[in-house]
DNA sequence: TAAAAACATTGAACAAGGTCAATAAATAAC
DNA sequence: GTTATTTATTGACCTTGTTCAATGTTTTTA
């Protein structure tokens, strides 16, 4: 079950087996079925997590009720709240399981420990965190920039697999975008 | 001129004397005039500054030649296009100093040498990088969910000496509002 | 398999914000 | 100090996207 998480961490650094069993062994491993919570706002994030299988919504509700879907995990990708887990601060989010699902989880302390333990480590989530980041500031010149057409049409283009697994309520909730518009568009979209 | 990078680590981190002295030494000083460059679209950005004096935008022109500025940097401030400097590919940023100013600025290689010869740095900067990644995470809800008054108000309240340094062009690229609205809703909000 | 819930589509009215053009005010340059 | 240049304001009109409400369609659930 941690093969997923073994061989992403072998991609981007080279561990000894024993680090790597170390490492791997500080996470345990959790199913949450469809529609239910890995965190609420309120709470305090104490974990990160590395989806293994099925897929997750990190999403906040704003004061109005309307949902804005922050980013979607899906098989090898980590999901957490980095504000309330790094700072162990009341978190604003919502993560919930768009399908049945099993993530692999570390606690705080445990990744504290290992980035005193394995250096390496830390260099694996600081590039990581870099790619991320890089990424996010590409969403947000792209969201200023961009028609709410070419948003979706990039959407769809970039993550062509995982879009196939939403629907467009989701879909429109991370564009920014009401659902109503989206429908619209994709009536224009394809009809060409 | 290296004390403010000096007091930066050492807020962070806790280094010898010696290991300080090595570090800020990989670092050379530029001065920058108003309205000239660090860096243009298509270069290769080959540093990471830490802004001793003045002020910087760091942004991009679409298509349209519309311009769209990612973010500033003050005193104190790292400047980079961190997409360009870590992957060592073409820039689609320009750096501008808005002031007369001062940067100490770091090659790749030699940041590169200080992660594997001062652990230490490489904690500095993956925090660092979380921190501006929570920090980006806020700004692109905030953008998605505000209307462009309240992104106004909230502009000049977090950043109040920030903004007194800007004019009202360079505030209305940040927040991805076209000056005139922006005009419009300081007459609105002032006259209140 | 029937009822309920969730999701998608469409219309009509509306609001937020953009564009273009003209003018005024403030800075900078000589 | 007086032009140039940059920045700010304002008006009129336009475009993009929202809201609300109704209806249809699919998917769950019992």
């Amino acid at each position: 079950m941690k093969d997923n998480l073994r061989q992403y961490v072998s991609k981007s650094i080279s561990l000894s087996d024993r680090e790597l069993d170390e490492f791997c062994d500080l996470f345990q491993s959790s199913t949450v079925k469809k529609k239910s919570f890995l965190l609420k706002e309120g709470e305090v994030c104490e974990f990160e997590g590395f989806v293994t299988k099925g897929l997750f919504r990190v999403y906040r509700v704003h004061s109005n009720g309307v949902e804005q879907i922050l980013y979607f995990a899906i098989e090898n990708w980590w999901v957490t709240d980095l504000d309330s887990f790094t700072n162990a601060s009341v978190s604003k989010l919502h993560i919930q399981a768009l399908e049945d699902s099993e993530v692999l989880l570390i606690s705080r302390k445990d990744k504290e420990y290992v980035y005193e333990h394995i250096p390496k480590i830390e260099k694996l989530f600081r590039v990581m965190t870099q790619k991320t980041h890089i990424a996010l500031q590409q969403r947000m010149m792209d969201n200023l920039s961009k028609t709410a057409d070419q948003l979706y049409l990039d959407f769809i283009e970039k993550y062509p697999q995982l879009s196939q697994r939403l629907n467009n309520l989701q879909i429109a909730s991370y564009l920014g975008i009401s659902h109503e518009f989206l429908s619209r568009i994709r009536k224009k979209i394809f009809i060409k």
